[in-house]
DNA sequence: CTTAATGTTCCCCA
DNA sequence: TTGGGGAACATTAA
């Protein structure tokens, strides 16, 4: 569910409600989403103040008075701010006057624990931003790797947030094939990519985000983005520019959808 | 019953 | 060393 913008809406739905909040118990129940020793993870947090919240790459990361937490969403994580426990509720944590649920069905998400004022490694091997990174060196950058660029795109080290459905997105628009090379891409081109991946972005924040199946921010809204898809999920209808249908393919194993005609390599 | 799903990581091979 | 392919993780829905 959860990429840049998700994540984003998510983090800034949370803010307000976790500020100043103190976590007076916590529990865990699942051995993948919380690696580890649970009990101790829990014991830890009791009692901790939330410092602030924020967003890197497709990470939440939670400061606390003493250490802080990287939670991932991986595919259908949720945070819920008073949210309702339900049978794929694998983190609780209870907070001054309220309740925060993390909820996954897949377990492909992860709540990690780091000591002290330090970057979780997970967030400190991180690419740069997509909407911080100037153009110029994301374009140097591209160029200087002989990868396909939609698994590029879509690696965390090299630029971090962006997901299959924004890759496919941005790539659309920058009528870029997804199986060229990326060190084959003209100046230019590259421009022109880094500036839809930043307009993408931008709009998707604005729409809270893409609901493809499940996904609400931490009130439990859906993002409206998804209606403005114009490859992602459109498979055999009419390219938005040309009319000729959107094609699927699988570009490293990943469901991949662009125009045959707009996008050629 | 089979397949695919917003993600990441790890192993194997070229 | 780099990159690609495939599998694995767990669950649900079509």
């Amino acid at each position: 569910m959860p990429e840049l913008p998700e994540v984003e809406t998510v983090v800034r739905t949370l803010a307000p409600h976790l500020k100043g909040q103190r976590i007076a118990r916590a529990e865990f129940r699942s051995k993948f989403v919380t690696p580890g020793d649970r009990k101790a993870l829990a014991a830890r947090l009791a009692g901790r103040e939330i410092v602030s919240i924020e967003r890197r790459g497709k990470f939440i990361w939670i400061r606390l008075d003493q250490g802080s937490l990287a939670v991932h969403l991986g595919m259908t994580g949720r945070l819920l701010f008073n949210g309702v426990e339900g049978p794929h509720t694998h983190g609780v944590f209870e907070l001054n006057d309220a309740l925060l649920i993390y909820d996954d069905p897949r377990q492909f998400g992860r709540i990690e624990w780091s000591a002290g004022g330090a970057t979780p490694k997970r967030i400190a091997v991180l690419g740069p931003e997509p909407l911080i990174i100037p153009a110029a060196d994301f374009i140097g950058q591209l160029r200087a790797r002989t990868t396909k660029v939609k698994p590029l795109l879509l690696n965390q080290t090299f630029l971090a947030g962006l997901g299959n459905i924004y890759v496919d997105e941005a790539l659309f628009r920058a009528a870029i094939h997804p199986n060229t090379s990326a060190k084959k891409i003209s100046r230019p081109k590259a421009q022109v990519l880094h500036q839809a991946i930043v307009e993408i972005l931008k709009v998707a924040i604005d729409h809270r985000g893409s609901s493809i199946s499940d996904y609400v921010d931490a009130d439990g809204q859906r993002g409206g983005f998804q209606s403005l898809h114009q490859a992602y999920g459109r498979e055999g209808e009419p390219c938005v520019r040309c009319q000729t249908p959107i094609k699927k393919i699988l570009v490293a194993q990943r469901g991949t959808h662009f125009c045959p005609r707009c996008q050629r390599r």
